[in-house]
DNA sequence: TCAATATATTTTCTCGAGATTTTAGACAAT
DNA sequence: ATTGTCTAAAATCTCGAGAAAATATATTGA
């Protein structure tokens, strides 16, 4: 962690320390599922799956806190944060008021390393969505980390620095939500397009029109998760 | 910590846990300023200043990263969270852009309970601006709680938790602020005359006017901080 | 005097075990 | 059958000590 804990991709540095490795396994394994939702976290069951002593484990979850993926209660340990439909839309909403006010900034004031990260971005993107069209298996994860690229990219030239800490917190939760529905829904709609209109618009620097397109392109991810059935969130329904 | 880590208020709760009151006394030191900002917190010096032992002091320090008071270094320990003019404008500025949308949505949806709320929290920080008008000592802690309070019951409507969320973090960033440099500049502007039209503005219902009048009231703060010297935040000159 | 290397000290990180609290189960009473 | 109490088990929380790393100090050579 570089300057200010702001700054940092959470995920970009590999681990200097047994509490980072834990707590990055842990991480991906909450949002890829592998702890349901609301799922009680023992440390001592979980010190033995990731090989690491009890007071680091409990560290590691004490970090997933920052991140709202793990929630403490008092004298009664550790929980994988709950989820809802109320929340994700909570989060969508959200993360569409933080990312359309980061992309205003960033077409204000963007230079032209912006513009060439961007492309660039965009490029890679473009790539693995071609792939994911050809039925290629294995992509989905490497769509995940190019999408997620892509997002922070557009918005890299935001000076604000709490925005983006923001925003990285929301997209992290939405793709918790988006794994856990990508078994009933693949990305099937044609979200190529949506990306290449949200590049175009904002290389143009329309910025009426990139933070339209941007608003319509996250909330859409809303109807994929209101299709799902009643009894998802509840966990009952066998899924 | 009830039923979700955001829906809580870090301060309300007494501490169930040696770390939870570790955390609480650290976190005010930080915003008071005991711990400059930048500063090594050694964890052999601090476990005995709080008395407790080190790893739960260093579990204390990690919950603090959550509330981006403390930055955490790899194998390096950690830090007071460095303090700076721009991160001070882009505090404040998202506060703005959270913090009205947040109130817009209380306006569009709160309810009696939320006016009634809004009703008391007003007067009780009249109550104590008054006194602070009257020169009584030691009223401003008491009114740092009450302004908080209003802020809070003002928003506390919305329907979103991560919005009220993040306020929360930036509302407590911007204290650590004004505590630091309130030496210099007391809270002498005419704050009761913004309060009471914020105030009224909001039961009125009339949501551009009341917006309009938080942003100006939050931007006011930093005028405060720009007139300080330029050497305040490196530390160099003596306060 | 300065730079570079080597040593010593400090600090962080990590683990395992004991104390406290919560949770689960058995049993009795209404 | 349900409620309540008591006991047993499990889990959390807490601490101190040892291993690893980083920092400060001392030494050597140009």
């Amino acid at each position: 962690m570089s300057e200010n804990a702001l700054t940092q991709a959470p995920e970009a540095l590999e681990p200097k320390t047994l509490v980072e490795g834990a707590y990055q396994r842990l991480r991906r394994d909450i949002i890829e599922g592998v702890h349901a939702p609301g799922e009680k976290l023992r440390v001592e069951h979980l010190k033995d799956r990731y090989d690491v002593g009890a007071g680091t484990l409990r560290e590691a979850l004490l970090l997933l806190v920052t991140d709202a993926l793990v929630v403490a209660q008092g004298q009664r340990g550790f929980r994988v944060a709950p989820i809802s439909i109320a929340d994700f839309e909570d989060i969508t909403r959200t993360r569409v008021l933080l990312e359309t006010e980061a992309l205003r900034q960033s077409i204000a004031s963007g230079g032209e390393e912006w513009e060439a990260a961007i492309v660039a971005a965009f490029h890679r993107l473009s790539r693995a969505e071609q792939r994911l069209a050809d039925h290629d298996v294995g992509t989905t994860q490497e769509w995940e980390v190019r999408n997620r690229a892509f997002h922070e990219a557009l918005i890299s030239a935001s000076g604000s620095r709490w925005i983006r800490h923001f925003q990285r917190i929301l997209y992290q939760q939405s793709e918790r939500y988006r794994r856990i529905s990508l078994f009933r829904q693949p990305i099937a709609r044609d979200i190529h397009a949506e990306h290449q209109a949200l590049f175009e618009a904002t290389l143009a620097r329309d910025a009426t029109r990139a933070t339209s397109i941007l608003t319509e392109h996250i909330l859409r991810t809303l109807d994929a998760v209101r299709r799902m059935p009643a009894d998802f969130f509840t966990g009952k329904g066998k899924h």
